[in-house]
Order: C-alpha cells, then sequence, then structure tokens
DNA sequence: ATGCATGAGGG
DNA sequence: CCTCATGCATT
C-alpha cells in the first residue's frame, strides 16, 4: 500500500487559521506507568481549551502532520511488552473514506492502547478530518463515496491464542450489536431486574472474538480492511485451543468472567466512556447500580468470583445498551449526572506510616484479633477502637480477594 | 486505583 | 463480632 504520504498543510490562511488546539499530537504516550487521568473523550467536552498560546502565523518548525496518520485508520496500534514497558508493535490500517460527512461528534470514538497485560496504556482520538485528506491512505479501490455516513464503530477485538488482546479494529457497529442477544433499544426503563440467580442460566457467550463474515449486511462493504496483507479478524483470532486453566470454582466460569472482564474495559474505553461515567449511568439507569468502584474493581478483578458472577450481567446487559445507543447518536446515556445528595460520611482515618507498621505487625501475629486485643492495639496505637476493628475486617477482606481471586489473572 | 466505612446477614 | 459486597473519599 502507498506510503502514508503526508498532505502538505502545513497552515493555511494565517489570518483565518484557527490554531486548532485540538488534542491530537497528543497521541504521543509517556513510558511512564502512571496513566491515571483517563483521557475520556467525549461527545461534548465543553469548549476547547484555550490552547498555549500559538504563534499567530509563524510557521512553527513542528508541523502538526502526525495525527493526520492514525486519525484516519481504524487500523490498530496495540503495544505490547515483556517487562511491562510499552513498545508499539504494530499499527494496521484500515481506512473507511469518509467524505463530506461532518464530523459529528457521533461517530467519535477512541482507540485504545493496550499492553499485553490488557492494560491500556493510552488511547487515541478517532479524528474525522473534515480536509478529506484522504489521499495518503491505502484504499486503493474503494472511492469515496458521498454519502458514507461515518458510523459509530465499535471495536473489534484482537486475540492471539493465547487469549489475550492484541488489537481492536473497527467495524460496523450494527453487526457487532446483531451478534449480540436480541435487545430492543427501548427505553432504558424499568425492564428487568432480574435478582440475579446463581444458576447456570446465562446463556450469553459473550465471544466477541472472530467475526469474520460480515453476512448479515446486505448493502455495504463493512469491513474497511483492505491491505492485502492485513491479517482478517478471523486469521488473527486463530483459537484452536483452549489453552489452559479450566479454572472453575464454585460452579464459576474463572476463565469465563475473566476475558468478559477484559472485554468489558476495552469496549469502555471504546465508546471513551471513564469507570466513573459507567458507573454513573448505571445508578441512573434501572436495574443494579454499581459506582465507579465496582466497576474498577471489576475490571481488575480485585472481588470475588462471587461478585464478577453477579456483576457480569449487568454490565454486559449496560454495554450492550450503551453501544447500542452510541450509534444511534443518542448520546444521551448519561443524562442525570446529578449526585443526590447522600449522607456523609465518617471521614476517613489515614493511618500514619507507624500505626500501618504497627498494625501489620499485629496482623502477621494474629489475624482475627479478640475484642480485647483490639481494644488494647487501638489505645495503644491511639486510635479509635471501632477504627481499628475494622482496619483488621479490611485487611483480612483485602487478603482474600486479593490472594484467592488471583487466581483470575495470571500476573 | 485503593483505603477506610457502612450495612446486611449469620452466629 | 465477623464476613461480604459495596461505595465514598482520597491518593
Amino acid at each position: 500500500m502507498p506510503a502514508p504520504v503526508q498532505p502538505a498543510q502545513p497552515l493555511q490562511a494565517p489570518p483565518t487559521v484557527q490554531p486548532r488546539p485540538s488534542v491530537q499530537t497528543q497521541a504521543v504516550f509517556q513510558p511512564q506507568p502512571s496513566l491515571q487521568s483517563p483521557p475520556a473523550i467525549l461527545p461534548q467536552p465543553a469548549a476547547a481549551p484555550p490552547p498555549p498560546v500559538a504563534k499567530p502565523l509563524e510557521t512553527q518548525t513542528q508541523i502538526t502532520v502526525q495525527p493526520a496518520g492514525f486519525a484516519f485508520n481504524p487500523g490498530i496500534i496495540s503495544a505490547a511488552s515483556l517487562g511491562g514497558q510499552t513498545q508499539l508493535l504494530s499499527s494496521l490500517a484500515a481506512a473507511p473514506v469518509i467524505a463530506n460527512t461532518i464530523p459529528s461528534v457521533q461517530g467519535i470514538t477512541s482507540q485504545i492502547l493496550t499492553n499485553a497485560q490488557g492494560q491500556v496504556i493510552g488511547t487515541l482520538p478517532w479524528v474525522v478530518n473534515p480536509a478529506g485528506i484522504t489521499t495518503a491512505n491505502a484504499t486503493p479501490a474503494v472511492l469515496p463515496a458521498q454519502n458514507l455516513q461515518v458510523q459509530a464503530v465499535t471495536p473489534q477485538l484482537l486475540l492471539n491464542a493465547q487469549g489475550q488482546v492484541i488489537a481492536t479494529l473497527a467495524s460496523s457497529a450494527l453487526q457487532t450489536a446483531a451478534i449480540r442477544k436480541p435487545n430492543a433499544p427501548e427505553s432504558p426503563a424499568k425492564n428487568e431486574v432480574q435478582p440475579i440467580q446463581p444458576a447456570p442460566a446465562l446463556p450469553q457467550p459473550a465471544v466477541v472474538i472472530a467475526n469474520p463474515a460480515p453476512a448479515a449486511k446486505p448493502s455495504s462493504a463493512p469491513v474497511p480492511i483492505t491491505c492485502s496483507e492485513t491479517p482478517t479478524v478471523s486469521q488473527l483470532v486463530s483459537k484452536p485451543q483452549t489453552p489452559n486453566t479450566g479454572a472453575e470454582e464454585d460452579g464459576i466460569n474463572l476463565e469465563e468472567i475473566r476475558e468478559f472482564a477484559k472485554n468489558f474495559k476495552i469496549r469502555r474505553l471504546s465508546l471513551g466512556l471513564t469507570q466513573t461515567q459507567v458507573g454513573q449511568a448505571l445508578t441512573a439507569t434501572e436495574g443494579p447500580a454499581y459506582s465507579q468502584s465496582a466497576i474498577c474493581r471489576f475490571e481488575k478483578l480485585d472481588i470475588t468470583p462471587k461478585s464478577a458472577q453477579k456483576l457480569k450481567p449487568v454490565l454486559e446487559k449496560w454495554l450492550s445498551e450503551a453501544e447500542l445507543r452510541n450509534q444511534e447518536g443518542q448520546q444521551n446515556l448519561m443524562e442525570f449526572v446529578g449526585g443526590e445528595p447522600s449522607k456523609k460520611r465518617k471521614r476517613r482515618t489515614s493511618f500514619t506510616p507507624q500505626a500501618i507498621e504497627a498494625l501489620n505487625a499485629y496482623f502477621e501475629k494474629n489475624a482475627l484479633p479478640t475484642g480485647q486485643e483490639i481494644t488494647e492495639i487501638a489505645k495503644e496505637l491511639n486510635y479509635d477502637r471501632e477504627v481499628v476493628r475494622v482496619w483488621f475486617c479490611n485487611r483480612r477482606q483485602t487478603l482474600k480477594n486479593t490472594s484467592k481471586l488471583n487466581v483470575f489473572q495470571i500476573p
């Protein structure tokens, strides 16, 4: 395929030039493990933040062409690593020709960068380039269809034999949705409040893998992948064997949960949603409500298999609907974000390092101190007895969740 | 992402 | 009181 020539458009008419403060160039990510603030890309991200002074018309040496390259590729950019370091592996390109459609917010999704651990190390916004800089891109045969609507794209996961996510691909959203259960796009109203039974009555395979034949799509070739050497999804997804871990506990398929958790995260990010948003939306909608904490813990499986099993259906259902809405442009998923007045809690006590050290020491000797012991320890360290008691409770709980559940992960 | 807190449920 | 599932508050 033609090399990604960059359309020379360093800058146009100086006067009217909008410095284009966009975050575009932010594609580069630092090798720092700290990636806390999720670059949530939302439909209505308020007003553009005043860019750090852009030179009026001086030709800055730093031409910003780079973004365009990715911008157009719903391709893959995955990072893998061995030592936990992030490295760019490859980027497969696909070029959905986007002609005149206005860059409606609707289709904006983000590209996720994940490493071998399935951890997200970054995201790239899908920029719909208005200028139609299609020139450089592949897609030899495809013509810039005029009314090609930029449909919301949902990611398609590419997994390797180990079940690890290698990358995500964009593809027709419609179809993806179709695969899932026949979920009627009705109102989010009181649909079902299933009491969640431990019964094995959950027929959702949750398999998002290989989705080769877009048979269901009659009037358009949804699969934008064109590079001859670009492996097809099915090819990459060769999943002949179910490696190992017939891990199952208490009738709960740990592996399945693990997979879903991974999936969930990726799809969530594809929708450009943060854990917080999901939590809020989940709370707003009918049905079981969960917080950001819950989402976070689920994603990293920092919960008991039982809890995970319980959450899965809820999250799955919600996600399906979210994706559906996303397609329809109904970005009204996050409506009432209004925070209800919640009763105040006792301020979280913060133990001093010394106290923690002491507590840990006690804990090692005896993880379950008697009431008396607790009282003594509390007095010793000069903390409220109750606080100490709770500390032990939480300590035990944490221990359990991290050790037992590590059965989940394979770190 | 986590640490401390709250509450339900079981003894 | 304990365990468990969760969430608010904080790092």
